[in-house]
RNA sequence: CGGGACGUGGCGCAGUCUGGUAGCGCACUCGGCUGGGGGCCGAGUGGUCGCCGGUUCGAAUCCGGCCGUCCCGACCA
């Protein structure tokens, strides 16, 4: 037995490494030649793909639809909220050339799109006909960030942003809480992260909202990552920006506007809080791969291995799956196993001489290490039996991280209490605040 | 932006103290044997040692400056 290869470090020893190396090595992300730039792998972005989907189809069952805006944005749009330039200025990325000549006015590469998209709304809103404006945006944007990591904070990220605009400030309220609801649905039933939902302190409020609504993840090391945001943003773009409506009674009123956010950071939260030692753990519904077949060959039955592989292969896509087979002939069965598993793929499917002579295959699932994992199946009861073992996966991976959220989530009672907790230790504290359920990171 | 560490083939590192024609493991290519938890043998490809300048007959190695990366803190999606 050789020494395995370009080993992982445990996520225990050193979670900061661990995590940069199962980045490069599940061939998530690779860094770019700009501080903070990063190219998204296929595999990683097949991930973004499945949460885009996921969203998404959410985004257009609550009656929202994409649109996209420009990328630049010229200096004096931004200066129209005074809170906006003031919080994001430190952190623009400015275009002062174009072709071969000076600009007039410096264009800044969106850091977020209020002010540009509130300039078109001022044209497009005149009447309360016109209301609700629900409107989404995918796309990527720049933060001159000082200190970046591959997901988790980069300066170009993609992400959706929703800008609405409502008649009412009840509306608007609604509606951020409505989105702020979304994303923690999404979070739960396809990312499998338990994320604590609740209102930002005025502190920690996004420039220029009355009211920030969050959802927040617990990592692995007990810390806080904030996983998507959603703003009430009351009257103060509508007054910057002048978006105004003829009301019912024919007086001229400022919108109500909304925006909520959710980026590839959360790529990296899934990274965090599902991987181990082993590597990454994709909850099925997100995997872009739910089971990859590993056919094990020896001598004489290589033909006749590959091909029943191959059948299985087909029979599995066929019902559905998203399947992969790894019909590589230069690494051994072992070194398989190993690669899947750091790739987080839910499911191995082995299929070998001896199984195909008793009719079954071996299924192993990716949460549950070594034999303990495994069982076998009968090829009849092959494809009923991986859709439960997939459903069980994902309800497994849910519980665990909500579990471990609730050993990491202590209550105080007073505010004395909630210093001492998060002097001491890292998590959730509960405590009595502004109403809302307030959490920390230690 | 403060404190610390580090930049040598794609990845992980040795060599730097004590200057003398760049090395190891893995990966990669070719051939063969293998194959139920990171197999073995043989033959190969690949590096102006982060950048700029200085010292020197000679610099990965010594000196100065810059850039970048990582960790701990402050800030953020």
């Amino acid at each position: 037995m050789a020494e395995a290869v370009e080993k992982l470090t445990k996520k225990s020893e050193d979670p900061s490494k661990w995590y940069l190396q199962l980045v490069r090595m599940a061939k998530l992300a690779d860094y770019g030649p700009v501080r903070g730039t990063f190219a998204i792998r296929p595999y990683g972005y097949a991930l973004w793909e499945r949460i885009q989907a996921d969203l998404d189809a959410r985004f257009k069952a609550t009656g929202h639809q994409n649109a996209y805006f420009p990328l630049l944005i010229p200096e004096s749009y931004l200066k129209r909220e005074a809170e906006v330039v003031e919080a994001f200025d430190p952190e623009l990325a400015w275009v002062t050339i174009g072709g071969r000549e000076d600009l007039e006015e410096r264009l800044a590469v969106r850091p977020t799109s209020e002010s540009i998209i509130c300039d078109f709304y001022s044209n497009w809103v005149q009447s309360y006909r016109d209301l609700p404006v629900l409107i989404n945006q995918w796309c990527n944007v720049m933060r001159w960030e000082k200190v970046t990591r591959p997901f988790l904070r980069t300066a170009e990220f993609l992400w959706q942003e929703g800008h609405t605009v409502h008649a009412t400030a009840r509306e608007s309220r609604e509606e951020a809480l409505r989105m702020q609801r979304v994303y923690r649905d999404c979070f739960y039933e396809a990312l499998a992260l338990p994320v604590l939902d609740g209102a930002k302190s005025p502190s920690e409020r996004f420039p220029g909202a009355i009211e920030t609504f969050t959802c927040e993840g617990l990592m692995g090391d007990g810390r806080a990552l904030q996983a998507a945001t959603s703003h009430d943003l009351g009257q103060n773009f509508s007054r910057a920006f002048d978006i105004t409506f003829l009301d019912e009674n024919q007086e001229r009123q400022y919108a109500h506007q909304t925006s909520w956010g959710f980026s590839t950071r959360v790529i990296g939260g899934l990274i965090l809080v599902h991987g181990d030692d082993r590597g990454l753990k994709i909850p099925p519904k997100l995997a872009p791969t739910e089971a990859v077949i590993v056919p094990i060959w020896r001598g004489e039955s290589k033909g006749e291995v590959r091909r029943e592989a191959e059948k299985l292969y087909i029979e599995l896509k066929e019902a559905g799956f998203r399947m992969e087979i790894d019909l590589d002939e230069e690494h051994s069965p072992g070194y398989k196993f190993n690669e899947h598993e750091l790739r987080g793929v839910p499911v191995r499917i082995e299929l070998g001489p001896k199984d195909i002579e008793n009719g079954q295959a071996v299924l192993a699932r990716r949460d549950v290490a070594g034999k303990e994992g495994k069982t076998f199946v009968p090829r009849s009861e092959l494809a009923g039996r991986l859709r439960e073992l997939l459903g069980e996966i994902q309800e497994s991976m849910l519980r665990r991280a909500t579990e471990f959220r609730e050993e990491n989530t202590r209550r105080a009672t007073s505010y004395e209490e909630f210093k001492e907790i998060i002097e001491e230790k890292r998590g959730f504290v509960l405590a009595p605040g502004t109403g809302t359920r307030r959490r920390r990171r230690g």
